[in-house]
DNA sequence: ACCCAGGATTCTC
DNA sequence: GAGAATCATGGG
C-alpha cells in the first residue's frame, strides 16, 4: 500500500476526477475511488489536506508521483496567463493532468466520440468488468482496464452489448494494433508526429489523438478541441473558427503547456458556461 | 419526435 | 481540401 498526504491546493480530487480526463473515478461517501494501473486508488479530503491511498500490486512511489503529475510546478506554467485562463485556474486549484495508461486512454477516448460523459463512464466500467483482470482489496473485487490483447479478443457483438455502439469495430481494430505494439514508439515522438501517427488508428481523429497524446503520453502542448472548447473560445475569447483554427489559436496563446490550459478551460466551461450558449 | 453528447468516417463537390 | 450526411445509444 502506498500513501500520500498532499495539500488540497496541489491535488484536489474534486477537480482532478471531474475535469473530464478520466472516466473511472466515482465519489462514494465523500471518498473518491477508482482503478488506475491495476490498483485501487482512494482519495479523501480532510480540511486543507488530501489523503491518497493506493492498494493492490506494489508499485514504486515514484510511479505514482508520475501518474499523479505531482512533480510539475503548476503555479509556474502560465506566468502571463490572460484573465480568462487566470479565472479558470483560480476556480480549480489543485487540478492536475494525470499520466494515464496508453491503451485505456486510447480506447476510452475512441468511445468518447459523439457521446456523453456519463454514458462513456458506464461503457468503460462494463468493459472492465467484462474483460479486465479482477483483483480484490479488503474483500471487495475491482477490475483493471483490459489490456490490448484482451480487448482485441472480444467480439463486435459483445462490445455493442456493453454500449460501444458504432464504435465497436474501431475499438477492436485499434486494440489489435495496440496489441501488436503499435503504441510503443509514441512516447519518443514529438507532439506533431504523435498527433499525426495516432490518427492512423481507427476511430481516432484530431480531437481523440490530442487527448491520447496529452493524457497518456505527456504531450502537454497537445490541445484537444471539442464542442466545449469551441464554445469557450468563442464566448470568452471572441475567436470563432474551425476546430483546426481553434487549435492553432490555443497553441499560439498557451504554448508548451496548452493541454493543461485546455483542462482548466474545459472544466471551467462545463461548470460555468451554460450549455447551448 | 427532436436534439445533443469531449467526433470520426465516408461521400460529394 | 472543404462541407454535408451518417454513424449507435440514452437522456433531456
Amino acid at each position: 500500500m502506498t500513501e500520500f498526504v498532499l495539500r488540497k491546493a496541489e491535488f484536489n480530487p474534486d477537480h482532478v476526477f471531474t475535469c473530464g480526463q478520466t472516466f473511472r473515478f466515482q465519489k462514494e461517501n465523500g471518498i473518491w475511488c477508482g482503478v488506475a494501473r491495476g490498483n485501487l486508488l482512494e482519495a479523501e479530503a480532510d480540511g486543507s489536506i488530501v489523503r491518497l491511498r493506493i492498494s493492490g500490486q506494489e508499485l514504486a512511489a515514484e510511479t505514482w508521483r508520475q501518474y499523479l503529475d505531482l512533480d510539475r510546478p503548476y503555479a509556474e506554467l502560465f506566468p502571463e496567463a490572460d484573465p480568462v485562463l487566470r479565472r479558470a485556474m483560480q476556480s480549480a486549484p489543485g487540478l492536475r493532468v494525470l499520466n494515464q495508461e496508453p491503451v485505456e486512454t486510447l480506447i476510452s477516448f475512441i468511445l468518447s466520440a459523439n457521446n456523453n460523459i456519463p454514458r462513456i463512464s458506464g461503457t468503460v466500467k462494463a468493459l472492465c468488468e467484462e474483460a479486465g483482470t479482477p483483483f480484490s482489496v479488503g474483500g471487495e473485487v475491482f477490475y483493471a482496464f483490459p489490456d490490448a490483447a484482451a480487448l482485441a479478443g472480444m467480439t463486435e457483438t459483445s462490445l455493442r452489448t456493453l454500449g460501444a455502439g458504432y464504435r465497436a469495430p474501431y475499438i477492436l481494430a485499434s486494440a489489435e494494433r495496440a496489441a501488436g505494439g503499435d503504441l510503443d514508439g509514441v512516447a519518443d515522438m514529438d507532439t506533431e508526429d504523435a498527433l499525426k501517427y495516432l490518427q492512423t488508428f481507427p476511430g481516432v481523429g484530431p480531437k481523440v489523438a490530442a487527448c491520447v497524446a496529452l493524457f497518456a503520453f505527456g504531450k502537454r502542448e497537445a490541445f484537444p478541441v471539442d464542442t466545449w472548447m469551441r464554445r469557450i473560445v468563442r464566448n470568452l475569447y471572441g475567436f470563432e473558427g474551425s476546430p483546426q483554427a481553434v487549435q492553432a489559436f490555443a497553441e499560439e496563446r498557451f504554448g508548451s503547456s496548452a493541454g493543461i490550459a485546455q483542462q482548466y478551460l474545459f472544466h471551467y466551461a462545463r461548470r460555468y458556461l451554460p450549455a447551448g450558449s
